[in-house]
DNA sequence: CTAAATCCTATCCATTCGTATAGGATCCGC
DNA sequence: GCGGATCCTATACGAATGGATAGGATTTAG
């Protein structure tokens, strides 16, 4: 089973691979960038399944995993994140991708999924998808209000409180009100403070 | 050498722990919050070596360097890293720290990394230093002026114009000036929005 | 040296944001 | 059913932000 593994972390890469190989006996390449992979991929196919990770240098997010799967050489694409959120993770899963895969997986769980994957299965960590479904499940979100918790998500898009208002279909006010208190709960003194804590803290 | 891998990605931390032993024969043990690795360098000291995830759950940045820092059982704590950047690397070592390990190193030179600080040196990447001590050298900085560079930081730490200001001592008016024109120059619409796409970018 | 480019400073004004305050709706446990 | 909690709506106002415009200082190219 041959894999192409694209991640900018070279420790992880080194130690991926090596794992891969001795443990799993998997035929594994390797790639820093996603212009690399894309040359690996075409220069040296089939790969059974390529791993893209979700922030290298010239991923741009769901765009290269766009153009990754419409290769001819890779069979599968997945898509390997250290911080990525479930949104992102349904958005990954929607386009058409062979799995999200977080870097939370341990080693043993992410060649299950691999083998998963190459048979023509599509993965994702249930608990990573579940977590949010219902409930945010997160230290600080879970102590947002539904609605505090989207116009959280509007602030981090750089909206203003009207465009807000409209996406949610509630008045400006309301807005900022949600705003105003989500502040407290969550320590912050202006919106840009609100939309870096939501980033730091992984949400979206 | 008895060394404690802290990492809230199960995925790094197999695999790192299997290269460690093998490759190196040093003595690994493991934890994925920061509760839990205070919780093993007290019940079970000494470690010549603490490494500690930057962004872990319970680390809380350079708070949790500090505390682990006054432990008895970790003789040397180091910080490694997926997405820090440079101003973050250097906080980290003004702190005290025995180094700085971005994701991007090598799994071998990690290995000469860990033994190199265990005698007692301070390490750190020399090229991810040197990266921006005189140039900003990133795709998107290089397009701001040096005073924009700065205003911008202050609009990822959520400050406000008068702020900005006062810590770069100029005029309000002119900080709104830069502020305006650096939202061009990156594409942003508003203050919220340039934050995040200076974080994204991975600036400071 | 002159001219162009870049950067710092400044003023004016419309819009947005942040906060306080308050009434009404809905859902819940008791 | 009756508090109590939570959420949506609304008004009002001072503070901050975003945009237009323009003059002065400094640097760089020719």
């Amino acid at each position: 089973m041959r894999i192409l593994i694209a991640d900018d972390h070279d420790l992880l890469r080194d130690t991926l691979v090596l794992y891969l190989e001795t443990e799993s006996g998997m035929e594994t390449e390797t790639a820093a960038t996603f212009p690399e992979a894309l040359e690996a991929v075409r220069k040296n196919p089939p790969f059974d399944l390529v791993l893209l990770d979700f922030s290298m240098p010239g991923m741009n997010g769901l765009q290269g995993l766009e153009i990754m799967s419409v290769e001819e050489g890779a069979q599968r694409v997945a898509i390997i994140s250290g911080t990525a959120s479930r949104d992102v993770a349904e958005q990954v899963l929607a386009s058409g991708a062979a799995g999200f895969l977080p870097k939370t997986l341990s080693a043993k769980s992410l060649v299950n999924a691999v083998r998963f994957m190459s048979m023509g299965e599509q993965y994702a960590p249930l608990d990573f998808l579940r977590g949010g479904e219902d409930r945010p499940a997160h230290p600080l979100a879970e102590k947002l209000s539904q609605r505090e918790y989207e116009v959280l998500e509007g602030l981090t898009q750089g909206k203003s409180n009207k465009e807000i208002a409209r996406d949610l279909d509630i008045r400006e006010p309301t807005v900022k009100l949600h705003v105003k208190t989500l502040y407290r709960k969550i320590g912050a003194a202006n919106r840009t403070q609100a939309a870096m804590i939501a980033k730091d803290e992984g949400l979206f």
